[in-house]
DNA sequence: AATGAATGAGCCTTCATTCAT
DNA sequence: GATGAATGAAGGCTCATTCAT
């Protein structure tokens, strides 16, 4: 049977919607096959298992997932450029991560908030490959950084990405919708390099406005 | 009756635990009566529902957690030893959020990624005034700043600290459990506090070994 | 303690108001204890029972109900007058039933449907005194009439009577609100005793209307 | 499968005899499913939920009832005829309510008392076809009477008729076993129509020994 | 004497899973 | 190979009842 395949396809489709935005204990089987339009016992004959199709929707995930990422940050580039490029990326996905039919994202989120039996892999082929690469941007403004501090930077930079997903609906209350929709992707991914650059000492802090006051701070530091 | 204070507080404290480190969903009622050595009716009886002792255990949290935060930054100091502070505090609590009886704060992370009706009350008396206080505190630095920059700097700060809670277990398995281990409360602090204080133009970024890439990369960032 | 009495009589009272509404079964206790303004453990406390309590509501209900019916019949009117009276007040009874605080007819009504071990007194104390009255009447038009006759008369003039609570709420569907309304006591004291006086022979049946049809019925009775 | 219709059949049949003799609150849905040889989420599988199986009941109650009722009546004969002949199904119908397997009626006049959503089915195609028959019947003795008068008139039939079942139980402890044994079908048929066909004026009033007592009433009733 | 707290049995429902076809 | 029916284990909740005070 060729549907067989298909079948299998629509269930890992819709298993990976329903985790992604109910989680693995809320989803219900039965609401993955409605929506596959499969058979209630679909899920036990194709994957034996509610925890097996989830582990096979993560893989899914990361394996139909976004490949070209590598290729995003030019190699000729100098470091601050790369940095630019890569925090762009980054945040370009953590931001689009409402998209409905982006459950790839965020079920990857989810794993990363309660890794499974799953996330070996996501790690080994998804998610570390990227820090690795964000590291070696960072190691070319700190060629003689201690590994634990290259570590650190590396969790400063995506820290500030990941925020404006994990913690976007407290966000909301605080600052409201307006304040959040000002923060659109391409302030934030100014406004992180930005931070990130001259926290590395590459450029200028922000703006003018914030001259004087680094002038006052940088006295009162110096007491 | 003082028993039935003594028995609701068992129930509150038991289901902290168990909403803690299970979830609302996953969290079992009737371990949670018996972990309080208390019926199982006993939830219904005291509380009405289990959502209402969710909401309860919340609000319990934050209740009777750190209240004095306010008080932690010296008001008489500069801008930049306030932020210091401020980071110390918070990072603090978010790394300890590790002790098996420090439920509270691991409640309050769930509400901040899955708000209930319940992070009403947890915003306002909670969240709220520190993020207030972390925005005096920037404001300190850019007094014209526009709101949205302003945001955008304490998302940063709060970003970088919380991510060492959200995505720990991932964190853990990138750099090892060694790695993570010398990431401990003390570099993070002064790593956090320096990184963005150099953003802000207040210190020199970071140590000696990033003084040549600086040079490096601003004649980079200039071409 | 006098209040102990105060308690018993409320919780009385308020139990013949919440088992004449919703049931034996579904009667709630707890409500009952609401309603009186006591405790949850009163009930087992005075009464021992929610059954026993339902027993001496009942009991309760007929006790303190009509008394002063059996004079409402003038002994020493005709036998068509009698039944007359007797139609209007037992039909009065059964109408008035919706009255809020008239919890004790509806609770007989229920014993008639499903007795419990409270209707043997009910039966004897109210039910069947009525019940011989009425035979008595009866009685009178038919003095030689067998036992069963007698019986199945009696039943014929309270059946109609009672069809209109019984059946209250599919009638009012079936015929409309306004069809209801416009069967008042008035109106149905009359029908009812005018219908079994013409079977009783006493009145010629209804009004001018009928009389045609009357002759045309008796030829093809006769046919 | 046929083995679903077999399975969802016998539970229908089970939950028929159960709501019928305990009502729906009182019917516990694990007694149905022993009764019909399934398990205890079958009701839940065929029909989601215990109200939605009552309804069902219901349904099948008047669907599978008797339905050849309309022409019970031969609607060539003349009016006395038609009325005697639909008082002896009606009545019929009614007694035979008694036998166990006859849930169906007993699950109907549940409705009849307490309607349930249900019961809107039930009085569009059983209850209101015969309430209508029994009007055209009725409507011949009385062409020119109110529709007040028509409706009263129906009420009178059948609340004769139906009080049998009512109150059977109570009327067993006042007349007796023996007394209710002697009001059968064929007695009890007979004495409805002539008491009504007397009140509608066809007949003469029941039999000899009434005679004299007319005579003796209608004077009382002159004077 | 009377209460508030606590109990445990039992109900309906949900759900992942298995089985016969 | 694939399905619809059936399963049984929990889960949350309700309720009459009892107990300690």
């Amino acid at each position: 049977m060729e549907s067989s395949e298909a079948t299998r396809d629509r269930l890992l489709q819709a298993a990976g919607e329903e985790f992604a935005c109910k989680g693995f204990e809320c989803a219900r089987i039965r609401e993955i096959c409605i929506r596959a339009s499969a058979n209630v016992a679909s899920v036990n004959y194709h994957f034996g298992d509610k925890e097996k199709l989830y582990i096979e929707a993560v893989l899914e995930a990361h394996r139909c997932g976004p490949g070209a990422d590598e290729e995003a940050v030019d190699p000729m580039a100098g470091p601050d450029e790369q940095l630019r490029s890569f925090i762009r990326h980054f945040l370009g996905r953590v931001l689009a991560m409402q998209a409905p039919d982006d459950w790839r994202h965020r079920l990857m989120l989810r794993e990363l908030l309660h890794p499974s039996s799953a996330s070996d892999a996501l790690i080994r082929e998804s998610i570390r490959p990227r820090f690795d690469q964000l590291q070696r941007i960072l190691r070319r403004f700190c060629p003689e950084a201690e590994v634990r501090r290259l570590n650190a930077l590396a969790f400063s930079v995506i820290g500030q990405c990941l925020h404006y997903k994990m913690a976007r609906p407290i966000a909301e209350r605080l600052i409201g919708p307006e304040g959040i929709e000002a923060l659109d992707l391409e302030f934030l991914t100014d406004h992180i390099a930005t931070f990130c650059l001259a926290a590395l000492g590459v450029v200028p802090p922000f703006d003018a406005a914030g001259e004087s006051v680094r002038e006052e701070a940088r006295s009162s530091a110096g007491s």
